[in-house]
Parts: C-alpha cells; sequence; structure tokens
DNA sequence: TTGAAAGCGGTACCAC
DNA sequence: GTGGTACCGCTTTCAA
C-alpha cells in the first residue's frame, strides 16, 4: 500500500483537492462539518503531506541553507545560534551544510547539491570565489558572513585590523614577541581569516621595526600544540616575553602545554588571544574579542532583507575588533611595581 | 526574466524535453551533434537544473538528515566526518539539523519541517520517545546514533558500562573519589548519555559500599568550571583524590582552574574523564575511551542498508568502552614506588 | 536516435 | 463554500 496522496484524502472524504488542500493550510471559509470530514479522512489513511511537493508547488522552500567550512568548535555554534532565531521567527528553518572531511569542495561545485535546494543561501568563512571556480550554482540571495567578497553581501569581521590591534597592543608591553600562527591543513582552502590576521600583525610590528623572535606555525590539531610549546620553551629569549597566538583555542592549549614544560603565565611570559572565546574569558586570556553574536544577528537581518527582496544595492558591514585585556597580559612582577 | 527551464532549453536547440533530460542525465544513444546543440543552448540561458523538481518526480532526494543536539564540538565533528564519507561515496548528501538555541525541539515535531525532506533520518544522541511526544513525523528509515530506543535501528555506545569501567578503575586507586557531573541546560532535553553513565558510575560505586566525598555539577559553559575548581578546592579530603568527570571536556577545563588554585594534577589529585578525545590523549588525560570514528562508519553503514532496503531485522550495534591510562590517574609519589 | 505526452503531489485561479 | 482543472519542472514510458 502506498502512501496516501491529497487526492486520496480529497476521495475518502467524498470532497474536492482543493477543499483538503484548504484546510491544510487553514484556509477560511470552510464549514465545519466539511473540515471534520477531511480531518477524519486524513487521520484514517495516516495521510502525510509531501513536503517536496509543496516547495515545488510554490516554487520557494522556505529553507536557508549554510554552507560552513567546519563545525565542532564554539565559534560557530555562537554564530549559528544567533543566526537562526530572527531566521525562525520569519518562518525560516536553517540547514547545515559543513565541509566534512577533506576533498569535499567538489560536493559545493555540484549544482544539484541538496544545499542549493534552498531559498538563499549563506556562505561562512569562505571566499566564494575559491569555493566555486566560477559563478557560484546558486541563484538566489546570497549572504556571505565571516568573509568578504565584492560583489556579494557580507557580514565580516576586520581581521586584518584585528591584526593590527593586536600588534600595537602587544609592542606597547615592549617584550619580545612570539607568534603562536594558525597553519590551514593542508587539504582544506586556505582560511581568509588567517591570511587577514597574520597580514595586519606582521606588517604592524614590521613597520615598527620588529620582527617576532619566534614564529611557530600549528597545525589545527592536537599534536601540532605540544611540539609548538617544547619549541616555544627552547627557543624563547631570555627573559620574559608576549606570545601572540592566532585564536584564544591555539592559546589556551599552548598555555596547558607550556605549563608542562614549567613556563608559567604571568611570569614567565604573556599570552594574547584572538576571539574573544567564553574559554577565554573564563581562563583569563586576554583577546581581541569579535563581537560573534552580533554578527549572527546582522546576517540574519542582511538574509531576510534580501529574501524579501528590499535589499536595492549591496550590503556590507563590517565589524571591529575590541580588545579585551585580562589577567594574561599582565606581568606579576609589574603588579607588584603598581599597586595602583 | 524568469529563470529559464529545460523546455526553454529544448526550444532553444530545437529539440524536445526528452533529449534535454538525457543529455543532463548523461544517457547513451544521443549523437554528438545534438548533445553538442543542446550544451550550447545551456550554456546560452545560463540554465541549472532545478534540483526540487527532479526529486520530487523522482521521489527520492538522494539526502540524508541528521538532528543534532548541537555542534561544537569535537565529538560531533568526527563523528560526522566518519559518518559522511560512506554516506557520500553512494551518492548521498548530509544535511545538519542542530538544535540551536533551546526550545527548538518544536522544530522537530513540525511533519513539514526541511529536515524530512529526505530520504533517510539520522537521529543523534537524543531520545526519539522524548523528541517527539508519539510517532516521528517521518516516514522511512530512521537511525538513531549514539542513542538507544527500542523499535529503531541504532548503533551506541554502552554509557552505563562505561561508567561501570571508570567507576572500577578508580576503586582500585583506592583514593577518596570526587565526581565532576555534566548537568544538563534547563531547558535542553536531558541526555540520555549523562544518564546512563552516571547510572553506571553510582551503581558500581554503591556496591563496594562507596560514596563520591564530594559531588559537583556542572553546567556546560564555562563559568560552572570556576565554581566547581572553586568548591573542589575548599572541600576535599586532606589528602590525594580522585576525581571523576563526565567528559574529557570538562576534566581539561577543571585542570585548568584547579591549577589556579594551587592544586596539581598528579601530585594532589588524579583525573579521570570520558570519551577519549583528542585533547584529553594530547593532555596526558587517562580516559574512558569511546570508538567514535567506528560508530560513525557503522552508523553509515546501518543507513545505507536501511535505505537500499536489505534490512529485513532491526539492527542494533552497541559499542564497547576501553580504558585509555595515562599519566593523569599516575600519582608521582607512586611512580618513585615502583620504578619498575 | 529522437519526441509527444503522461504524471509525480500539491496549490490557486475561476466558475458554480 | 466548494470543486474542476491547469500547471510548477522534470523523468520516463511508448511510439516513431
Amino acid at each position: 500500500m502506498n502512501k496516501p496522496s491529497l487526492r486520496d484524502v480529497a476521495r475518502r472524504a467524498g470532497v474536492g483537492t482543493t477543499t483538503v488542500s484548504r484546510v491544510l493550510n487553514k484556509h477560511p471559509n470552510i464549514s465545519d462539518t466539511t473540515r471534520a470530514r477531511v480531518i477524519a479522512a486524513i487521520e484514517q489513511l495516516g495521510y502525510v503531506p509531501d513536503v517536496g511537493a509543496r516547495h515545488f508547488r510554490l516554487g520557494r522552500t522556505h529553507a536557508v541553507s549554510a554552507l560552513l567550512p567546519m563545525i565542532g568548535t564554539p565559534f560557530y555554534e555562537t554564530l549559528l545560534t544567533a543566526l537562526h532565531s530572527p531566521l525562525e521567527a520569519e518562518g525560516y528553518d536553517l540547514a547545515l551544510f559543513p565541509l566534512l572531511g577533506s576533498q569535499r569542495v567538489r560536493r559545493f561545485r555540484d549544482a544539484s547539491a541538496l544545499a542549493y535546494r534552498a531559498d538563499a543561501l549563506l556562505i561562512v568563512s569562505q571566499d566564494p570565489a575559491q569555493l566555486y571556480g566560477g559563478p557560484p550554482p546558486f541563484h538566489g540571495p546570497t549572504v556571505l558572513l565571516d568573509a568578504h567578497h565584492p560583489g556579494y553581501h557580507s557580514v565580516s569581521f576586520d581581521n586584518h585590523r584585528a591584526g593590527r590591534l593586536a600588534a600595537e597592543y602587544a609592542l606597547d608591553r615592549r617584550l619580545p614577541i612570539v607568534f603562536l600562527d594558525g597553519a590551514d591543513a593542508p587539504d582544506a582552502p586556505g582560511s581568509p581569516v588567517f591570511v587577514a590576521r597574520r597580514a595586519g600583525i606582521v606588517q604592524t610590528l614590521s613597520r615598527h621595526g620588529i620582527r617576532p623572535v619566534l614564529t611557530v606555525s600549528v597545525l589545527p590539531e592536537q599534536e601540532g600544540l605540544r611540539t609548538a610549546a617544547q619549541q616555544i620553551a627552547a627557543q624563547r629569549p631570555p627573559g620574559p616575553f608576549l606570545i601572540l597566538s592566532m585564536t584564544d583555542d591555539l592559546a589556551l592549549g599552548l598555555r596547558q602545554h607550556l605549563q608542562d614544560s614549567g613556563l608559567r603565565l604571568s611570569e614567565d611570559y604573556l599570552l594574547l588571544g584572538f576571539d574573544g572565546s567564553a574559554a577565554a574569558a573564563a581562563a583569563g586570556l586576554s583577546s581581541v574579542v569579535q563581537p560573534v553574536r552580533a554578527m549572527g544577528e546582522a546576517a540574519a537581518s542582511v538574509l531576510l532583507g534580501a529574501l524579501s527582496g528590499d535589499l536595492s544595492t549591496l550590503v556590507q558591514r563590517q565589524f571591529l575588533p575590541t580588545l579585551r585585556e585580562d589577567r594574561s597580559t599582565v606581568l606579576h612582577a609589574d603588579r607588584h611595581l603598581n599597586p595602583a
């Protein structure tokens, strides 16, 4: 016995398909008695409307697809949570398509991919130009989040300025600088976020005639951090120094490993991270803060604007970094010097 | 100007719609010249096939929907990556629907939800009975992952036994036990994972007439951990003790905070976690290991079996815990005692 | 090798 | 208030 269709329901209830459709969609102008008959028929047959058919007919899915480079970090959890609520309030559903594994870029290039069966597309933390060779296989409102590209609506974070801010703050501390760089996985598309931060840092330092006494590049894995810590412990400058870490997560991981090597935060070294994560805050880590929630909300608003068609011009909102100073960038020695 | 349809292409190329369809689907028996004409027309019009219409016509979407309680942890990243590859190899696409925010359960109850527009459904780390009040609004192959329920295919982890294993190992250490319990967010549906682990731990301990000297319950947030650490530092037993932590993440976070309170791992306390995460391994944390990758792969295989219809009986695979012993459960004192 | 036409499951116009 | 029917874009017999 096959899945019953709307027509089966109509036949069973002795009414036309129009009437069944009206009942399903809660239209007015249906007598209570017919409505009851239809509902009875629906229950008897165990009828469930076919979402796909409805979408097809209406030409819209009420869905937004988000293309993500990964999941598994609190950053995306926060960002997407902030994004989701406003969308939901307007009746849109959100589906996530992370780039799981490595060679999956291909998946996004296929125009028949499930992700493109949506009313709007959100490209997160990725450069559309290198995601697709040419034009995207999606023809509908498209918004970039945590990324920027001329020709697309975008909500982004000024990572270059963030790098500058971090570097300037680091310079102010007047300590030798160790740079803990984040490397991209060899098969993943290079993260524009890292590129911009790195540029901001390096350019600012060199403008002041300073170069890091040591630069360590670490893959987004756990093992790399231990090696990095050992390297830093071995090659560190004689006195206290400041570590500039590409992300909070790297900073916190490194801190743990340095501890194992006998180096103590605030005594032997200072530490500055990026992102302003909750974990960083809880750990007393100074960080260049990114307004993650606000960015998610802004993206939702741009998306909704584009969906309702009243976005005449390109919207490109860029959020600015702020620096949150905490214990990790204050030397114990200095605390005694300045008891004020 | 509207989006061109297959019919427009046919007209432009001076052929029938059948031919265009055949070219698109790479059917044989098409002359090279007509194929060329069709392809030219497609490019001139910038035609992109309508995925939704095709799905509608075929009655299948080649999609699998995964319902997740959250994202943002490496656990799901690993699990889903392992799951994704085999599915992709069979031509299936994977869409993620995390329960973002709090009151989103409602979303999953709506039969017209986007998630149910798929060929198969994967319910991850959630009890279908409490996810849906009654029967699920989805009529197709459904598989539970990291969860178990009679009447569903499932791939799960024996969390109760994991709890038992942890408790037995802890008892062997013959130290007072502090239990760092994980609390569920007040609005989230209670995690069956925690329930089972907790039961395994508590039952095993009490069977041996032991109760934790201290139980601290902590929400999945950063702030709770600091408080927990303070509480433990204040109320700890006089000598060394062992902390049993509900997850590796909690264990690692706690370790950091305890350090700030002056308590040192392996000297003042031992630490045992759950999950066998990469971060735990890198940090030398002993842990009850869950074979995450294997579980993901197994789920994919069950899913594919169900999709091809050759699953005559219910498949319920349960994976067993193993204990990975590392530095975190060895006292420094003992190292000296047993130099062998 | 190619094309005409039926139809997947809904919705909405228009007539009654 | 209600029903007949065209149609959304595509795939697939069936016949030529």
